[in-house]
RNA sequence: AGGACUAUAGCUCAGUUGGUUAGAGCGCUACCUUGACAUGGUAGAGGUCCCCAGUUCGAAUCUGGGUAGUCCUACCA
C-alpha cells in the first residue's frame, strides 16, 4: 500500500467492477425501497448542487443495499425541452443557420443527434460520483416508454375534461416565441421611471394626467379608469378622452381596482398587454387592443409611425413624441418588478394566445389531503408550509409550448377549427368518423417538460402497463431535491400520481439546501464562481480553471472581473481531492434548513480523514498479515482497550443509524469521523501497540488485540461505506479475510447493526481514566516543552485502592502512551520532590523537574490552572448557596454538582499545597 | 404586503427533550520527522452564544419584541 491515499486509481478501478458485476441491480429481498433520481438535463453537466444531492441519495441507497433491502436507484435523465432547445439553436447560428431554415423535422433531428452526441456527459460525470445507479435501467423522458405515457395521460386528463385549450393572457417571452408558465417567470426590482401622461378630454376643456411604467403600452389603451367614489373625478365617469398619438377615443370607466392614492388615480386601461387590465376589461367590455408581434414588436393594429419598433425605441418615440405634443407632465425614477423569462432573459409579455391548460386546482385538493394526513412528509417539515400557500391558491398550469423540442400535443385540427384528441391521426379518425378527405392537422405545439417529468416516479417503471416493477417499486421511499422546484416537480408529481394511480409517487420528500460558494453567493456562470464537482476530485490547474470559467462569456469585461477573482481566490488551482472527500464534505454540511457554503478547507480536512483511514488500515495490515488475527479457534484475551473500542464501535454504529433515520447525514458524517479519528486512531491504535510489541504478553492476548484490531476496522469500514464508497472497498478487499468474513464486495456486505449488550461500563471509565493520566503527563510535557521522545519518571500519589489496581493493570499502556520511564506510588510520609503536578480526579501525578522543569514555568503553570478551577469553583458554589435551586432541582442534578463542588476543591487544595512547596524551592 | 429560514471561536459549522467547563474542522502559537500517517503527533490560545425583556432554581436552548442577512409567494399602474 501506498504511503499516502491515491484516490485516482481506486476510483475508476471500483466503478467498473461494480457496474460490470450488475451489483447496483436490484437484488430481491424485503422491504423494497426505491429512489427516482431527479432526471438531470440529458444534455447538461454536473455542478455542485447535482454531487451533494447524488452524494445523498447515494448514501441512502447503499445503506438500504446493505441491509439487505430490494433496492432500486432508477437513473435517467430529461429532454428539458426550452434549454436543449436554445443549445442547439445557438449553434445553429453560430455556423450560419437557423431553426426555421431546416425546418421543424430537420431540427428536432439535429437536437437528437446533438443529444446522442453530449448525452453521456452527465452520466459520466455521476459514475464519478460513485452513484450506485442502474444503469440497466436509464430512461430518458422522451424515450418511446415515456411517450406512450405522456400521450395517455394527456388524452385521459382530456377526456376527463382535466386538459383543456383556451384563449387568454399568458406570459409570452418574445424572443422564444413560446407561452411558459408562471413559474418560469422570474420578476425581479429594477431602476424604471414612471411616465406622467396628459389625455385631453372629448369636448375640449382640460384633460386626464395618467401614470404609466410602460409607456409603449399606450397605443393598446381602451380606457382610463378611475375610482368610483374618487371626488376628483366623479364627474367625468362616463365620458371620453382622447388616446394622443392614435386618434382613437377611450371612455373614462369606474372600477375600484384603481387605488386611489397612486400616482394621479387615473390609470390607463390596456387590457390586451397587463394581466389586471385584462380583468378590468372583461369586467367593462372593453376591446383588446393588441399592438405588439410574437416579437414584441409594435404590430399593425397601431398607428403607421411606430410599427416594427421594438418595445424599447417605441418607448423612446412614444414619449418624445408626447413630449413635443405637450402631453408629457413629468417624469419620476421609479422602482417596479420587471418579469423575465427564467431561460431567456427577456422581459415577459402577456400575450393573448390559445393554449393548453391543466385544470390544477381540481387535482391540487387530493394533493394537499396526501400532506396534510401525512402519507407524503416533508424533510424537514416546514416545506410543507410552503407547499401548502402555493397548492391553495395554484393557478390552472399552462403546458403548451411553441417549441419543435419536446413531446408533440396529441390533438388534431379540422379547417372549421374542431379539436380532436387522441393517439394519432388515424385513431382520430376512426373514433370520429371523418371522411378521409377531411384535412386534419396536428397541433404544432409541444408540452411543458415538468408535463412528463410529472409522471416520473411511476412512467420509469413500465406505466401504463400494471408491471411487477411498479407493483414493487412505486410508491418510491424518498425524494430527494431541492426547494427551489417543490412547486415545478414535486407538487404536479403529487398531483398527477395521485389522480393517474390513486398514490403517492413517494412517502417522503427530503429537501436539501443549495451549495453556494465561499461567500455565500450562489454559484452562476455570469458570476463565474462556479465550482465543478469534477474539478474537486480530480483537482485542476490555475489556466485551466480561468479558462474553464472565462469561456464562452458574452461580456469580456466581466471574463477579466472573474479571471482576478478566480487568480487570488485559487492562487494554485484546485488540488485532487478525491471522490470520497468530497461526499464526506458534502455530508458534513448537509444540516436540515440550510443553504450550504462550500468550504475548500472542508474538503481538505476530509481529504485527510481519507490518507487518515489509510494509514490507520496499514498499520493494522502491517500487523496481522500472515499472523493468527483470530478468526480461527485459537484461545482469545481480550484487553481492557479491546472491549472499550468494541463499545464504543457498538455506540457509533447506532448513532450512524439514527442519524441515517432522520437524514441528518451531518450527524452520521461527524460520528463516524470522531470515531475513526478520534479513537480508534488517536487512541485505540497506540494502546494496541503496547501489547503486539511486548514480547511478554501471551498468544491468546495478542490474538484478541490483532482480532479487535481488524475487526473493528472491518465493521466500521461497513459503516462507513455508504458514505466514502471506494476508500472502504479498497481497504474493505485486503481487511475481511482477516476478519474471517468472505463476499465479493463491502457493497453487499451486510450494514452494521448496534448490539443488544448493555455497554461495558467499567471499560469505558478505566480508559477514561487512563486517558487522564496520560494527558496530565502530555500537559505537564506540552506546557513546560519537553520532547515528546524524552522518557519521564513519574510519582503517583493520594488516590484510591482503585487507582492502584488500575495502574497495576495499565502501566504497560501508561508507560508507552505517555511515554514514562518508571512509574512508583509516592509512600505514606515519604516527601515528594520537587515536581510539576498534573491530577486525575484525586490522584495526583508528579513529574520531578530535576533538570527538566523550570521553577517559575511550573508556578504560572499552577497558578493559571488553580486561577481556573477556582473561577469554577465559585460559580459552582453559588449554585449550591442558592436555596430555592438546591429546593427545586432534581436531586440528582443536585448530587453532581456537589460532587463536582467537592473534587473541584480538592484539586485546589493539592494545586494550592504544591504551589506553596514549588515556591519555597 | 405576507411567509419561511438564519445569526454560536478569525472562517465553515454542530449543539437532540432547558442542567456540559458551549464543541468539531480549518486557521493561529509552541514543541516534535517517536517503528500507520507531516495529508501527521502533542499541548495551547481564542466565545457578551445578535440585542432587549420575560418564564424558570437554572436559558445558546422556551416565550414576546427588536436588529441584521438570505430566500419564497403575491403585487399598484
Amino acid at each position: 500500500m501506498d504511503k499516502t491515499f491515491q484516490p485516482a486509481d481506486i476510483e475508476s478501478r471500483w466503478y467498473e467492477e461494480w457496474e460490470a458485476k450488475n451489483y447496483f441491480a436490484p437484488r430481491g429481498g424485503e422491504p423494497a425501497y426505491s429512489i427516482m433520481i431527479p432526471p438531470p438535463n440529458v444534455t447538461g453537466s454536473l455542478h455542485m448542487g447535482h454531487g451533494f444531492q447524488e452524494a445523498i441519495m447515494d448514501t441512502l441507497i447503499r445503506y438500504h443495499r446493505m441491509r439487505g433491502h430490494n433496492t432500486l436507484w432508477q437513473v435517467g435523465t430529461d429532454h428539458a425541452g426550452i434549454a436543449t432547445q436554445m443549445v442547439v439553436e445557438r449553434q445553429l447560428e453560430a455556423a450560419g443557420s437557423s431553426r426555421v431554415e431546416l425546418g421543424r423535422e430537420a431540427f428536432v433531428d439535429k437536437v437528437w443527434q446533438w443529444k446522442e452526441e453530449s448525452g453521456g456527459t452527465i452520466t459520466r460525470q455521476l459514475r464519478r460520483l460513485g452513484s450506485s445507479l442502474d444503469w440497466s435501467r436509464e430512461r430518458f423522458t422522451m424515450d418511446p416508454g415515456m411517450s406512450a405515457a405522456v400521450q395517455e395521460v394527456f388524452i385521459r386528463l382530456y377526456r376527463e375534461g382535466l386538459i383543456y385549450r383556451g384563449q387568454r393572457l399568458v406570459n409570452w417571452d418574445p424572443a422564444l416565441h413560446t407561452a411558459i408558465s408562471d413559474l418560469e417567470v422570474i420578476s425581479e426590482e429594477e431602476q424604471g421611471h414612471l411616465w406622467h401622461f396628459r389625455y385631453p378630454l372629448v369636448g375640449g376643456e382640460g384633460h386626464l394626467t395618467v401614470a404609466t411604467t410602460r409607456p409603449e403600452t399606450m397605443l393598446g389603451d381602451s380606457a382610463v379608469a378611475v375610482h368610483p367614489d374618487d371626488e376628483r373625478y366623479r364627474h367625468l365617469i362616463g365620458r371620453s378622452v382622447h388616446l394622443p398619438l392614435t386618434g382613437r377615443e377611450i371612455p373614462v370607466i369606474a372600477d375600484d381596482y384603481v387605488d386611489r392614492e397612486f400616482g394621479t388615480g387615473c390609470l390607463k386601461i390596456t387590457p390586451a398587454h397587463d394581466f389586471n387590465d385584462y380583468d378590468v376589461g372583461k369586467r367593462h367590455g372593453l376591446p383588446l387592443v393588441n399592438i405588439f408581434t410574437d416579437s414584441a414588436e409594435i404590430s399593425a393594429a397601431a398607428p403607421e409611425a411606430y410599427r416594427g419598433l421594438d418595445r424599447d425605441s417605441a418607448r423612446k418615440r412614444i414619449v418624445a413624441d408626447m413630449e413635443s405634443a405637450g402631453l408629457l407632465d413629468k417624469v419620476e425614477d421609479h422602482t417596479l418588478k420587471v418579469p423575465r423569462g427564467d431561460r431567456s432573459g427577456v422581459i415577459i409579455e402577456p400575450y393573448l394566445t390559445d393554449q393548453w391548460y391543466v385544470d390544477a386546482r381540481a387535482l391540487a385538493g387530493p394533493a394537499i389531503k396526501a400532506v396534510e394526513n401525512g402519507d407524503i412528509r416533508f424533510v424537514p417539515r416546514q416545506w410543507e408550509n410552503t407547499y401548502f400557500a402555493w397548492m391553495r391558491d395554484i393557478q390552472d398550469w399552462c403546458i403548451s409550448r411553441q417549441l419543435w423540442w419536446g413531446h408533440r400535443i396529441p390533438a388534431w385540427y379540422d379547417d372549421a377549427g374542431n379539436v380532436y384528441v387522441g393517439d394519432s391521426e388515424q385513431a382520430v379518425r376512426e373514433a370520429h368518423e371523418l371522411a378521409a378527405d377531411v384535412a386534419l392537422q396536428q397541433d404544432q405545439d409541444v408540452l411543458d417538460t415538468w408535463f412528463s417529468s410529472a409522471l416520473w416516479t411511476f412512467a420509469t417503471l413500465g406505466w401504463p402497463e400494471e408491471t411487477d416493477d411498479l407493483a414493487t417499486f412505486h410508491p418510491s421511499s424518498v425524494l430527494v431535491t431541492g426547494f427551489d422546484i417543490i412547486f415545478f416537480w414535486v407538487a404536479r408529481m403529487i398531483m398527477m400520481t395521485l389522480h393517474l394511480r390513486d398514490e403517492v409517487p413517494f412517502h417522503t420528500v427530503y429537501v436539501h439546501g443549495l451549495v453556494r460558494d465561499a461567500e455565500g453567493q450562489k454559484m452562476s456562470k455570469s458570476k463565474g464562481n462556479v465550482l465543478d464537482p469534477i474539478d474537486l476530485i480530480d483537482g485542476i490547474d490555475l489556466e485551466s480553471l480561468v479558462a474553464k470559467r472565462t469561456a464562452g462569456m458574452m461580456q469580456p469585461q466581466l471574463a477579466a472581473r472573474i479571471e482576478k477573482a478566480t487568480r487570488k481566490q485559487f492562487p494554485d488551482g484546485i488540488a485532487a481531492y478525491g471522490t470520497d472527500a468530497l461526499r464526506f464534505t458534502y455530508y458534513s454540511l448537509a444540516s436540515t434548513g440550510r443553504d450550504i457554503k462550500f468550504d475548500l478547507g472542508r474538503i481538505e480536512g476530509y481529504r485527510n480523514f481519507c490518507n487518515k483511514i489509510w494509514n490507520a488500515a496499514r498499520y493494522v495490515l502491517m500487523n496481522a498479515e500472515g499472523e493468527d488475527a483470530g478468526a480461527g479457534s485459537g484461545e482469545v484475551e481480550l484487553s481492557l482497550a479491546d472491549r472499550w473500542i468494541t463499545d464504543l464501535l457498538d455506540a457509533t454504529t447506532r448513532t450512524v443509524t439514527e442519524a441515517l433515520a432522520s437524514y441528518r447525514l451531518d450527524l452520521a458524517s461527524q460520528a463516524l469521523y470522531e470515531f475513526i479519528w478520534n479513537e480508534y486512531c488517536d487512541w485505540y491504535l497506540e494502546l494496541s501497540k503496547p501489547v503486539l510489541w511486548d514480547e511478554a504478553a501471551s498468544a491468546a492476548q495478542k490474538r484478541g488485540t490483532r482480532r479487535t484490531l481488524v475487526g473493528v476496522l472491518e465493521a466500521t469500514l461497513r459503516l462507513l461505506h455508504p458514505f466514502m464508497p471506494f476508500i472502504t472497498e479498497e481497504i474493505w478487499q485486503a481487511v475481511a479475510p482477516l476478519a474471517g468474513k468472505g463476499g465479493a464486495t463491502i457493497m453487499l456486505a451486510p450494514y452494521p447493526e448496534a448490539g443488544s449488550t448493555p455497554a461495558d461500563k467499567e471499560a469505558a471509565a478505566d480508559i477514561e481514566w487512563l486517558k487522564a493520566v496520560i494527558v496530565g503527563v502530555r500537559n505537564i510535557r506540552g506546557e513546560m516543552n519537553i520532547p515528546p521522545g524524552r522518557e519521564l519518571p513519574v510519582l503517583l500519589a493520594g488516590g484510591d485502592e482503585r487507582d492502584r489496581v488500575r495502574l497495576k493493570q495499565n502501566s504497560q499502556y501508561l508507560k508507552k502512551l505517555a511515554k514514562l520511564r518508571g512509574i512508583d506510588w509516592l509512600q505514606a510520609g515519604e516527601e515528594a520532590p520537587a515536581a510539576a503536578t498534573a491530577l486525575a480526579g484525586d490522584l495526583e501525578i508528579l513529574v520531578p523537574m530535576a533538570g527538566l522543569i523550570d521553577k517559575d514555568a511550573e508556578v504560572s503553570r499552577l497558578t493559571r490552572e488553580i486561577g481556573k478551577l477556582e473561577q469554577d469553583l465559585s460559580r459552582i458554589g453559588k449554585k449550591l448557596d442558592n436555596k430555592s435551586f438546591v429546593d427545586k432541582a432534581p436531586t440528582d442534578v443536585v448530587a453532581r454538582e456537589q460532587e463536582k463542588y467537592r473534587a473541584q476543591q480538592q484539586a485546589v487544595t493539592t494545586l494550592k499545597e504544591q504551589l506553596v512547596r514549588i515556591r519555597q524551592m
